[in-house]
DNA sequence: GTTCCTGCAAAAGCTTTGCAGAAGA
DNA sequence: TCTTCTGCAAAGCTTTTGCAGGAAC
């Protein structure tokens, strides 16, 4: 979702697009990473640095009730966070640790156990070493 | 992985089998619903009173260390243990948050945006209603 | 004035670490 | 004896909560 985009979807709904939110809106659309919060916390507070952790807990909180963030788990319990909602799979390199997006038709995932039960959501992640580490 | 070949895994590999560790093994056996550290702790203190929650997690930390034991995230900073190593999907119920496994082929997913990636591990996880859920 | 936003401090929850005693080889 | 296992207590982290001052409407 573009940045644009999304600070409209907040004025539908009558969020207050804080300064504060909008930098940490604006740092989410800039990293597309998936950073955890406390990368969010550090980097913005280079440019705020009044800004609590509290902060953007609690914006973070409110943009995923809002379904404009969503929630990644991948493992470690960090929990990081994601303002892609296209869909797409998630790869983690075990040796950098970044998180790569890449592309997949969600739907197309069989999913023959599962007749009776309702999906709404579906998740992908693949772990391994990426092209960058690769070449090491 | 069959309970009695996970004994003899251990053995190979020069762990003892300790009375503790063989009933967290054994629970892990027999309760494949991806128990949480305080489940497994909570549980077998019944059996073990003197049982302390260090004991698990350095008995879990060992069984991941060697392969035996599968560590998952799927949400909700928890982590969750796996003692089935065959592959297969993860299914979570929003409502009575109970995980279910489903059969699914990991290498029938499209990987192609990760051409020069190296993938060793391949996860998936939906998100739902289970038929229980649903009915009520 | 009322509501929402912010941030400090404290609390809560999970996991790890240090250490010492116990058990086992 | 030497190593490993166990478990208490303390520490470390992340996240949540309570509360009060401040901003916005």
């Amino acid at each position: 979702m573009k940045f644009e985009k999304l600070k409209k979807e907040l004025m539908n709904r009558n969020i207050n697009l804080s300064y504060h939110r909008m930098k940490i809106l604006e740092y989410l659309d800039k990293n597309r990473c998936h950073p955890t919060v406390d990368q969010i916390f550090t980097d913005i507070q280079k440019t705020i640095p009044t800004l609590s952790k509290t902060t953007v807990y609690n914006t973070l909180k409110k943009l995923v009730e809002e379904d404009l963030v969503r929630v990644i788990n991948i493992e470690d319990n960090e929990t990081r966070y994601d303002i892609n909602t296209e869909e797409h799979g998630h790869f983690k390199c075990e040796t950098c640790k970044t998180i790569f997006d890449f592309e997949i038709k969600l739907e197309s995932i069989p999913n023959d156990g599962l007749d009776n039960f309702k999906v709404f959501d579906r998740h992908v992640y693949f772990k391994g070493i990426c092209p960058g580490c690769l070449r090491v």
